[in-house]
DNA sequence: TTGACATGTGACCATTTGGTCACCTATCGT
DNA sequence: ACGATAGGTGACCAAATGGTCACATGTCAA
C-alpha cells in the first residue's frame, strides 16, 4: 500500500472524514471524547483514528493516559497540488466563487 | 449518497487517480484510448470512468460514436478549501516546500 | 494498592467494491 | 447495405471494508 493509498483509503469513509472536520474546527482532542460526538461503539471509533493516523492526516501526542489528535493539512495539500495546475488554478478559483454566487441566490 | 461522498469514493482507487492523472496529462481522450493505458478489460476501464463522471471529477462530451473525457479541478479545490485553513495555508506550502527540498537531498 | 478510567488487540460477520463476461446498440467508411 | 468500430448494460464472483465484541494493558487518584 503506497503512501497516497492510504490517504485517499482514509478519506473514502465519512466518518473519518467527520473526525477530520470535528478535529478542524478544534484540535487535540482525546479517543474519548471524539468517539462521544460519533455514533458508534468506541472500537469503531479507534478503527477510524488509526487509519486517518496511518495515512498521515492525523498526528498524535501521548499525554498521560490519554492520546490526543491534530489535524495535519499537508496531504490534503498534496491532493490539490497533484491535478490543479499552477496556471488554471485562477480559473479554478473564479468557478468555485460562481458556484458559491449561485447558491447564494437561489 | 451524498456528492461529496461520490468524489472521496472515487478517489479512493488507484485506476481511477491513474486515469485523472492520464487527463491531467491531455485532456479529450476517448474511452478506447483510455482503456488502452490500462492493465483491464474495457469493460473495466468503463466502470471506473463511469463512477470519475458520476462524482463530476470527469466531464465528457459526445462527438459521433466516441465519448471524450475531460479532467474537471473544481472538486478536488473543494477538497482543499474543506481542511486548509485561509490562515495556515501559507505555514502548509512551506512545509511542503521543504519536504521537497529535503527529498531532492536525498 | 485498588478500583476506575483511557486506550489497545484479534477474531468475527454483513455489506460493499473491483473486475470479468455474454450480450446489446449506435455510428463510421466503403 | 454491411462489416468493423466505439460505447453500454446486467449478472456474477472474489476480495476488501465497516462495525462489534470479549478480552487485555497501562495510568490516574484516593
Amino acid at each position: 500500500m503506497t503512501d497516497d493509498d492510504r490517504v485517499f483509503k482514509a478519506l473514502a469513509d465519512p466518518t473519518r472524514r467527520f473526525l477530520l472536520d470535528l478535529l478542524f474546527m478544534r484540535d487535540g482532542r482525546t479517543l474519548t471524547e471524539l468517539e462521544s460526538e460519533l455514533e458508534m461503539s468506541r472500537f469503531g471509533a479507534m478503527k477510524h483514528l488509526r487509519v486517518l493516523e496511518e495515512a498521515n492526516l492525523v498526528v498524535t501526542r501521548r499525554s498521560g493516559r490519554e492520546k490526543l489528535h491534530f489535524l495535519n493539512p499537508v496531504p490534503i495539500r498534496e491532493i490539490h497540488d497533484r491535478w490543479i495546475d499552477k496556471y488554471t488554478e485562477l480559473h479554478t478559483t473564479a468557478l468555485l466563487e460562481l458556484k458559491a454566487e449561485l447558491e447564494d441566490e437561489s
